[in-house]
DNA sequence: GCCAACGTTGGC
DNA sequence: GCCAACGTTGGC
């Protein structure tokens, strides 16, 4: 079992998002940098746990956590043209894009922001705070995953 | 809105 | 295969 790190714009899709989704889940899709697909079609089992993080808003910061519920399929949304996210050179037979499923697992008591990561020595390794880091789908170790999860619940 | 950092594209 | 131009990410 693996620890992870999604990136969501919440003006898009926020935890609250994922919560209402319920036992579900919903389908994780629109990766499209190639780093992030490998990780999501190679890696990424039944049982890993998601730290779920929320980018590009007034306070980034991990807000909840997520667990996979199912492995990679073709991302339905590259082969939609009405997607935003359609790309003409991934095709049924041949996808280039996969989604797997998650579901909501928690929502933090207190998030957990990039500032405070920032300046807490035990995460200094974390991958989202390297220098530009931008991969919206990324590794976490279990002991940051402890960590952020201990904070997150507790506040 | 700015801009640094990074990824992708395509001509050569 | 190189690299300039362009597009995107995402914090600030």
């Amino acid at each position: 079992m693996r620890y992870w790190l999604f990136k969501s714009e919440p003006d898009d899709y926020s935890i609250s998002d994922l919560q209402l989704a319920g036992e579900q889940g919903t389908c994780w899709f629109g990766i499209r940098n190639y780093q992030a697909r490998n990780f999501l079609r190679d890696e990424l089992q039944v049982g890993d746990l998601v730290l779920f993080y929320h980018s590009s808003c007034k306070q980034p910061a991990i807000v909840g956590t997520a667990v996979v519920t199912k492995t990679a399929y073709p991302d339905p949304s590259a082969t939609d043209p009405q997607s935003p996210y359609f790309d003409a050179k991934s095709t049924e037979a041949q996808p280039r894009w996969f989604s797997v499923d998650i579901q909501w697992q928690s929502t933090f008591y207190q998030p957990v922001t990039l500032s405070f990561m920032k300046q807490h020595p035990p995460l200094a390794q974390m991958y989202l705070i390297q220098k530009g880091s931008r991969l919206s789908l990324q590794p976490v170790t279990a002991e940051e995953w402890n960590i952020i999860n201990k904070l997150g619940v507790n506040g």
